[in-house]
DNA sequence: GTCTATACAGTGATAGAC
DNA sequence: GTCTATCACTGTATAGAC
């Protein structure tokens, strides 16, 4: 079946399959038996939505770009330093919140992934790009309102991303403990320096 | 044979090997056949000096270890602001350095697999641990001299390293070209904020 | 649509010749 | 020490019954 014409339900299924699995498995050692595992149905049941494992995982990455927007658009912030501090938060994944911190270390192989698999390659672009974009969103409207000084957006937004990214492969990744917090309290005195007196 | 008993030049040919394979295939798709081709051995003689695939990647990254500590001792800098930047300027891998991109891509991957193959997570740890080590060493005496403001150094290289880390999974990874530039201005601008008046 | 059974291509690791 | 040959197993994907 065409990966677009798989009902909407059924994807949403499959897509939540293939998150519990990379969460408890990691990327490289996913398989279509650990996927068919964590949902109800057999294998065989998942190659007749999907003809291959990667769109499997296409679909769980279309769903959380989807998740993911909207969690963006839905923060209920007050002015723009407000909402820049909100999303650097959402970003920044709690350590002790076990199913998110599974699934973003699992996102972050498959962008490790990427350079070798053509298929996962754009909805990862588009997701990171998204992101990206509404951080440059925040900083230009903010500076265009005297928020924010007159920083270059791009490389701050990139900065910014770049930082929670990492936060997630290495310290999360590692289990190193308290890290976290002396982390969140640098980004919240780097946005306090973006600030205009 | 027990790993540690490896003659290393042997231990630095295998080593090599993988590197080059990691970079070439990624980790998810990485098998001692394409070890065996970047080597001159055959699969078997891999074998020969080490008793897993997990065991030879681990060799490829206890050298790596190795050749970081050594390139961040051997950083040639006059005071602390200019060693900061120097680190920095090091783990910020170059976009056009292919085979500096490929090998730094394949560690995070490594890293991003790390919480479900506890043979590769000690050396993943220790060689984030000490690279963060440098950077908070490098704020604290900075700190001490009044060079740099009295911020807290864990929390300020773990954002340095983040950002760092973060780039190569997400910038690199995906190929996001011109992200490097505003990147690197913005974190010496971040640099510049750190500094005393 | 969903299943069981299975084809078929690797994969990690070993045996045994040299 | 290094090789060729091979084994047991797992992986993706498909066939065909229901």
């Amino acid at each position: 079946m065409p990966a677009d014409a798989v009902p909407p339900e059924q994807k949403a299924q499959i897509a939540h399959a293939v998150r519990q699995a990379l969460a408890k498995h990691g990327y490289a050692r996913l398989t279509t038996k650990k996927v068919a595992a964590e949902s109800d149905k057999s294998e065989a049941g998942l190659y007749y939505y999907y003809d291959s494992k990667d769109e499997m995982i296409v679909a769980f990455l279309e769903t959380s770009v989807d998740y993911l927007a909207r969690e963006l658009d839905e923060i209920a912030a007050d002015g723009h330093e407000e909402r820049l501090r909100a999303v650097c938060d959402l970003l920044l994944v709690d350590e002790d919140d076990e199913a998110a911190r599974g699934v973003n270390i699992a996102v972050m192989e498959l962008l490790s992934h990427a350079p070798h698999n053509e298929t996962l390659r754009e909805p990862l672009l588009e997701m990171e790009r998204h992101t990206l974009d509404v951080i440059v969103d925040i900083l230009q409207d903010g500076i265009e309102e005297g928020v924010f000084r007159d920083v270059d957006p791009e490389g701050t937004a990139a900065f910014l991303l770049s930082a929670t990214d990492g936060y997630t492969g290495f310290a999360l990744a590692l289990g190193m403990e308290g890290v976290g917090d002396g982390l969140r309290d640098a980004i919240s005195a780097y946005i306090d320096s973006l600030l205009v007196e």
